[in-house]
DNA sequence: TTTGATTATGATAATCATTATCAATATTAT
DNA sequence: ATAATATTGATAATGATTATCATAATCAAA
Protein backbone atom coordinates (compact mmCIF):
# COMPACT_ATOMS: atom_id res chain seq x y z
CA UNK A 1 0.00 0.00 0.00
CA UNK A 2 1.04 3.42 -1.11
CA UNK A 3 0.80 6.74 0.46
CA UNK A 4 -2.14 7.48 -1.79
CA UNK A 5 -3.90 4.34 -1.17
CA UNK A 6 -3.25 4.87 2.48
CA UNK A 7 -4.85 8.15 2.68
CA UNK A 8 -7.79 6.87 0.80
CA UNK A 9 -8.16 4.75 3.58
CA UNK A 10 -8.40 7.27 6.00
CA UNK A 11 -10.79 9.51 4.48
CA UNK A 12 -13.13 6.53 3.62
CA UNK A 13 -12.40 5.62 7.28
CA UNK A 14 -13.64 9.27 8.61
CA UNK A 15 -16.29 9.54 6.10
CA UNK A 16 -17.56 6.51 7.11
CA UNK A 17 -17.60 6.81 10.86
CA UNK A 18 -18.94 10.91 10.49
CA UNK A 19 -15.63 12.45 11.39
CA UNK A 20 -14.38 15.06 9.55
CA UNK A 21 -11.83 15.76 7.34
CA UNK A 22 -9.35 18.94 8.90
CA UNK A 23 -6.21 20.13 7.96
CA UNK A 24 -4.41 18.67 11.58
CA UNK A 25 -5.88 15.02 10.88
CA UNK A 26 -4.16 15.42 7.06
CA UNK A 27 -0.94 17.15 8.08
CA UNK A 28 -0.48 13.84 11.02
CA UNK A 29 -1.05 11.38 8.45
CA UNK A 30 0.93 12.94 6.26
CA UNK A 31 3.83 12.91 8.38
CA UNK A 32 3.16 9.76 10.15
CA UNK A 33 3.32 8.01 6.34
CA UNK A 34 6.67 9.13 5.93
CA UNK A 35 8.31 7.94 8.99
CA UNK A 36 10.42 4.94 8.06
CA UNK A 37 10.21 2.96 11.14
CA UNK A 38 8.00 3.65 14.26
CA UNK A 39 7.50 6.72 16.04
CA UNK A 40 6.20 7.64 19.43
CA UNK A 41 3.68 10.33 20.08
CA UNK A 42 5.53 12.87 20.97
CA UNK A 43 8.36 12.62 18.05
CA UNK A 44 5.25 12.67 15.77
CA UNK A 45 4.10 15.69 17.33
CA UNK A 46 7.11 17.93 17.36
CA UNK A 47 7.29 16.73 13.80
CA UNK A 48 4.13 17.95 12.78
CA UNK A 49 4.70 21.18 14.42
CA UNK A 50 7.32 22.10 12.30
CA UNK A 51 5.08 22.19 9.57
CA UNK A 52 1.88 23.29 11.37
CA UNK A 53 3.29 24.83 14.36
CA UNK A 54 -0.34 25.79 16.05
CA UNK A 55 -1.32 21.69 16.78
CA UNK A 56 -1.93 20.40 19.82
CA UNK A 57 -0.33 17.48 21.73
CA UNK A 58 -3.99 15.90 22.66
CA UNK A 59 -5.18 16.14 18.96
CA UNK A 60 -2.09 14.18 17.32
CA UNK A 61 -2.62 11.36 19.63
CA UNK A 62 -6.02 11.52 19.12
CA UNK A 63 -5.51 11.37 15.31
CA UNK A 64 -2.74 8.70 15.86
CA UNK A 65 -5.84 6.94 17.65
CA UNK A 66 -8.04 7.23 14.93
CA UNK A 67 -4.99 5.99 12.50
CA UNK A 68 -4.62 2.68 14.21
CA UNK A 69 -8.33 1.94 14.43
CA UNK A 70 -8.37 2.07 10.14
CA UNK A 71 -5.90 -0.56 10.09
CA UNK A 72 -2.72 1.78 9.16
CA UNK A 73 -0.69 1.46 12.39
CA UNK A 74 -0.01 -1.12 14.88
CA UNK A 75 0.90 -0.24 18.45
CA UNK A 76 3.97 -1.20 20.02
CA UNK A 77 4.44 -1.42 23.61
CA UNK A 78 8.10 -1.86 25.05
CA UNK A 79 10.06 -1.44 28.38
CA UNK A 80 10.50 2.31 28.30
CA UNK A 81 6.67 2.96 29.08
CA UNK A 82 6.05 5.00 25.61
CA UNK A 83 3.69 3.66 23.39
CA UNK A 84 5.20 3.70 19.33
CA UNK A 85 3.79 3.12 16.66
CA UNK A 86 4.60 1.63 13.18
CA UNK A 87 2.74 1.89 9.67
CA UNK A 88 0.99 -1.16 9.24
CA UNK A 89 2.41 -3.25 6.55
CA UNK A 90 4.10 -1.80 3.00
CA UNK A 91 2.45 -5.28 2.62
CA UNK A 92 4.69 -7.32 5.17
CA UNK A 93 4.57 -8.06 8.65
CA UNK A 94 7.92 -7.76 10.99
CA UNK A 95 8.65 -8.59 14.14
CA UNK A 96 11.32 -7.23 16.97
CA UNK A 97 14.41 -8.86 18.33
CA UNK A 98 14.92 -6.10 21.30
CA UNK A 99 18.12 -6.07 23.12
CA UNK A 100 18.03 -5.69 26.46
CA UNK A 101 21.47 -4.45 27.31
CA UNK A 102 21.51 -1.52 24.31
CA UNK A 103 17.72 -1.57 23.27
CA UNK A 104 18.91 -1.59 20.01
CA UNK A 105 15.48 -2.76 17.98
CA UNK A 106 16.24 -5.11 14.93
CA UNK A 107 13.08 -5.82 12.79
CA UNK A 108 12.44 -9.07 11.15
CA UNK A 109 10.32 -11.19 8.74
CA UNK A 110 9.82 -14.82 9.11
CA UNK A 111 6.85 -16.07 7.19
CA UNK A 112 6.99 -19.56 9.25
CA UNK A 113 5.98 -17.85 12.34
CA UNK A 114 2.88 -15.76 10.57
CA UNK A 115 1.95 -19.24 9.33
CA UNK A 116 2.21 -20.91 12.73
CA UNK A 117 0.35 -18.74 14.15
CA UNK A 118 -2.77 -18.36 11.69
CA UNK A 119 -3.12 -22.20 12.64
CA UNK A 120 -2.28 -21.94 16.59
CA UNK A 121 -5.36 -19.19 16.24
CA UNK A 122 -7.53 -21.19 14.54
CA UNK A 123 -7.36 -23.99 16.12
CA UNK A 124 -8.26 -22.05 19.62
CA UNK A 125 -11.35 -20.95 17.47
CA UNK A 126 -10.02 -17.66 17.18
CA UNK A 127 -10.10 -15.06 14.10
CA UNK A 128 -6.39 -13.36 14.27
CA UNK A 129 -6.24 -9.66 13.12
CA UNK A 130 -3.15 -8.72 13.71
CA UNK A 131 -0.14 -10.19 16.34
CA UNK A 132 2.66 -8.66 18.37
CA UNK A 133 6.31 -10.97 18.47
CA UNK A 134 8.63 -9.54 20.44
CA UNK A 135 11.90 -11.42 21.34
CA UNK A 136 14.21 -10.37 23.81
CA UNK A 137 17.72 -11.31 23.90
CA UNK A 138 21.19 -10.11 23.32
CA UNK A 139 22.38 -8.05 20.32
CA UNK A 140 26.14 -8.86 18.67
CA UNK A 141 27.36 -6.30 20.30
CA UNK A 142 26.12 -7.01 23.84
CA UNK A 143 26.97 -10.59 24.07
CA UNK B 1 9.59 -25.82 38.39
CA UNK B 2 7.73 -26.15 41.49
CA UNK B 3 7.35 -23.89 44.84
CA UNK B 4 10.28 -24.67 46.69
CA UNK B 5 12.36 -24.64 43.63
CA UNK B 6 11.33 -20.97 42.65
CA UNK B 7 12.05 -20.22 46.17
CA UNK B 8 15.56 -21.29 45.79
CA UNK B 9 16.43 -19.82 43.01
CA UNK B 10 14.91 -16.58 44.51
CA UNK B 11 16.81 -16.89 47.53
CA UNK B 12 19.96 -17.36 45.81
CA UNK B 13 19.58 -14.55 43.68
CA UNK B 14 19.34 -12.19 46.84
CA UNK B 15 21.96 -14.12 48.57
CA UNK B 16 24.09 -13.53 45.29
CA UNK B 17 23.07 -9.83 44.51
CA UNK B 18 23.91 -9.03 48.83
CA UNK B 19 20.11 -7.73 49.39
CA UNK B 20 18.61 -8.65 52.17
CA UNK B 21 16.01 -11.29 53.07
CA UNK B 22 12.93 -9.49 54.45
CA UNK B 23 9.58 -11.21 55.54
CA UNK B 24 7.93 -8.70 52.82
CA UNK B 25 9.85 -10.28 49.92
CA UNK B 26 9.25 -14.19 51.35
CA UNK B 27 5.19 -12.94 51.97
CA UNK B 28 5.25 -11.38 47.95
CA UNK B 29 7.04 -14.00 46.26
CA UNK B 30 4.74 -16.88 48.32
CA UNK B 31 1.79 -15.03 46.76
CA UNK B 32 3.01 -14.43 43.52
CA UNK B 33 4.00 -18.41 43.20
CA UNK B 34 0.05 -19.06 44.19
CA UNK B 35 -1.40 -17.77 41.71
CA UNK B 36 -2.84 -19.00 38.69
CA UNK B 37 -2.22 -17.32 35.68
CA UNK B 38 -1.01 -13.40 35.27
CA UNK B 39 -1.59 -10.60 38.09
CA UNK B 40 -0.94 -7.04 38.03
CA UNK B 41 1.24 -5.03 41.05
CA UNK B 42 -2.34 -4.26 42.37
CA UNK B 43 -3.60 -7.07 42.35
CA UNK B 44 -0.84 -8.79 44.31
CA UNK B 45 -0.80 -5.94 46.43
CA UNK B 46 -3.98 -6.60 47.71
CA UNK B 47 -3.65 -10.41 48.11
CA UNK B 48 -0.81 -9.93 50.01
CA UNK B 49 -2.27 -7.09 52.37
CA UNK B 50 -4.47 -9.47 53.40
CA UNK B 51 -1.68 -11.77 55.21
CA UNK B 52 0.70 -9.29 55.65
CA UNK B 53 -1.73 -5.56 56.41
CA UNK B 54 1.30 -3.46 56.66
CA UNK B 55 2.88 -4.48 53.60
CA UNK B 56 3.50 -1.35 51.19
CA UNK B 57 2.71 -0.21 47.25
CA UNK B 58 6.08 -0.02 46.46
CA UNK B 59 7.57 -2.86 48.39
CA UNK B 60 5.01 -4.81 45.91
CA UNK B 61 6.42 -3.07 42.67
CA UNK B 62 10.09 -3.47 43.65
CA UNK B 63 10.24 -6.97 44.86
CA UNK B 64 7.24 -7.59 41.25
CA UNK B 65 10.57 -6.41 39.66
CA UNK B 66 13.36 -8.76 41.82
CA UNK B 67 10.83 -11.45 40.80
CA UNK B 68 11.22 -10.47 37.40
CA UNK B 69 15.08 -9.99 37.60
CA UNK B 70 15.82 -13.29 38.35
CA UNK B 71 14.06 -14.94 36.01
CA UNK B 72 10.68 -16.36 38.08
CA UNK B 73 8.54 -13.89 35.83
CA UNK B 74 7.43 -12.49 32.39
CA UNK B 75 6.16 -9.32 31.97
CA UNK B 76 3.23 -8.76 29.42
CA UNK B 77 2.06 -5.57 28.38
CA UNK B 78 -1.10 -4.86 27.03
CA UNK B 79 -3.39 -2.34 26.27
CA UNK B 80 -4.49 -1.37 29.78
CA UNK B 81 -1.69 -0.03 30.64
CA UNK B 82 -1.34 -2.10 33.47
CA UNK B 83 1.70 -4.26 32.95
CA UNK B 84 0.77 -8.02 33.87
CA UNK B 85 3.30 -10.81 35.42
CA UNK B 86 3.26 -14.13 34.69
CA UNK B 87 5.09 -16.97 36.32
CA UNK B 88 7.98 -17.92 33.98
CA UNK B 89 7.32 -21.72 33.07
CA UNK B 90 6.07 -24.62 34.99
CA UNK B 91 8.72 -25.47 32.23
CA UNK B 92 6.90 -24.34 29.16
CA UNK B 93 6.29 -20.92 27.46
CA UNK B 94 2.92 -19.58 26.21
CA UNK B 95 1.38 -17.46 24.30
CA UNK B 96 -2.02 -15.23 24.07
CA UNK B 97 -4.71 -14.75 21.94
CA UNK B 98 -6.38 -11.50 22.77
CA UNK B 99 -9.89 -10.64 21.65
CA UNK B 100 -10.15 -7.08 20.43
CA UNK B 101 -13.66 -7.16 21.36
CA UNK B 102 -14.05 -8.56 24.82
CA UNK B 103 -11.02 -8.54 26.20
CA UNK B 104 -10.26 -12.46 27.11
CA UNK B 105 -7.15 -13.82 27.29
CA UNK B 106 -6.61 -16.74 26.17
CA UNK B 107 -2.95 -18.73 27.01
CA UNK B 108 -1.56 -20.95 24.22
CA UNK B 109 1.69 -22.93 23.40
CA UNK B 110 3.40 -23.74 20.38
CA UNK B 111 6.05 -25.31 20.23
CA UNK B 112 6.96 -24.78 16.68
CA UNK B 113 6.74 -21.27 16.82
CA UNK B 114 9.40 -21.20 20.23
CA UNK B 115 11.51 -23.36 17.68
CA UNK B 116 11.04 -20.48 14.66
CA UNK B 117 11.96 -17.55 17.09
CA UNK B 118 15.06 -19.21 18.17
CA UNK B 119 16.38 -19.80 14.46
CA UNK B 120 14.85 -16.39 13.58
CA UNK B 121 17.02 -14.80 16.44
CA UNK B 122 19.99 -16.83 15.83
CA UNK B 123 20.13 -15.81 12.06
CA UNK B 124 20.37 -12.27 13.08
CA UNK B 125 23.04 -12.52 15.64
CA UNK B 126 20.55 -12.50 18.01
CA UNK B 127 21.10 -14.35 21.94
CA UNK B 128 17.27 -14.37 22.74
CA UNK B 129 16.56 -14.69 26.33
CA UNK B 130 12.82 -14.52 26.07
CA UNK B 131 9.86 -13.53 23.95
CA UNK B 132 6.53 -12.12 23.83
CA UNK B 133 3.56 -13.02 21.57
CA UNK B 134 0.01 -11.69 21.30
CA UNK B 135 -2.11 -12.53 18.68
CA UNK B 136 -4.58 -10.00 18.61
CA UNK B 137 -8.64 -10.96 17.05
CA UNK B 138 -11.86 -12.16 17.77
CA UNK B 139 -12.28 -15.19 19.69
CA UNK B 140 -15.50 -17.39 19.39
CA UNK B 141 -18.20 -15.67 20.76
CA UNK B 142 -17.61 -11.93 19.60
CA UNK B 143 -17.10 -13.40 16.16
C1' DT C 1 -23.29 30.64 0.33
C1' DT C 2 -25.25 31.32 4.60
C1' DT C 3 -27.06 28.79 8.43
C1' DG C 4 -27.29 25.56 11.93
C1' DA C 5 -25.97 21.45 13.90
C1' DT C 6 -22.24 18.92 15.06
C1' DT C 7 -17.56 17.68 15.62
C1' DA C 8 -12.65 19.09 16.22
C1' DT C 9 -9.14 21.69 18.22
C1' DG C 10 -5.79 23.25 21.62
C1' DA C 11 -4.61 24.58 26.18
C1' DT C 12 -4.34 22.58 30.21
C1' DA C 13 -6.12 19.98 34.13
C1' DA C 14 -6.84 15.31 35.55
C1' DT C 15 -5.74 10.53 35.82
C1' DC C 16 -3.32 6.41 36.41
C1' DA C 17 0.54 3.42 36.80
C1' DT C 18 4.98 3.39 38.30
C1' DT C 19 9.17 5.30 40.55
C1' DA C 20 11.84 8.27 43.70
C1' DT C 21 12.52 10.15 48.26
C1' DC C 22 13.62 9.71 52.92
C1' DA C 23 13.27 8.95 57.84
C1' DA C 24 12.63 4.96 60.54
C1' DT C 25 13.47 -0.01 60.88
C1' DA C 26 15.34 -4.58 59.96
C1' DT C 27 19.06 -7.67 58.50
C1' DT C 28 23.60 -9.56 58.45
C1' DA C 29 28.56 -10.17 58.87
C1' DT C 30 31.79 -9.68 62.37
C1' DA D 1 25.57 -6.97 70.44
C1' DT D 2 27.30 -3.65 67.16
C1' DA D 3 28.08 -1.33 63.12
C1' DA D 4 27.34 -1.08 58.43
C1' DT D 5 24.16 -1.46 55.03
C1' DA D 6 19.85 -2.46 52.82
C1' DT D 7 14.74 -2.30 53.23
C1' DT D 8 10.43 -0.61 54.28
C1' DG D 9 6.23 2.17 53.93
C1' DA D 10 4.08 6.53 53.36
C1' DT D 11 3.69 9.65 50.11
C1' DA D 12 5.36 12.97 46.74
C1' DA D 13 6.93 13.09 42.08
C1' DT D 14 7.00 11.72 37.41
C1' DG D 15 5.63 10.78 32.82
C1' DA D 16 2.46 9.20 29.46
C1' DT D 17 -2.05 9.46 28.10
C1' DT D 18 -6.87 11.10 28.43
C1' DA D 19 -10.68 14.23 29.78
C1' DT D 20 -12.58 18.80 29.87
C1' DC D 21 -14.38 22.75 27.83
C1' DA D 22 -14.64 27.12 25.47
C1' DT D 23 -13.76 28.47 20.84
C1' DA D 24 -13.26 27.41 15.98
C1' DA D 25 -13.90 24.68 11.89
C1' DT D 26 -16.56 21.51 8.98
C1' DC D 27 -20.39 20.06 6.33
C1' DA D 28 -25.16 19.04 4.89
C1' DA D 29 -29.18 21.26 3.64
C1' DA D 30 -31.84 25.03 2.29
Amino acid sequence: MNTSEAKKVFSDFIRKKNLKATQQREEILDEFLHIDKHITADELYYKVKKKYPKIGYATVYRTLKLINECNLANEIKLGSGKTKFEQKSAGRHHDHLICIKCGIFIEVEEEKIEKSQNKLALNNNFTPTSHKLEIYGFCKNCR
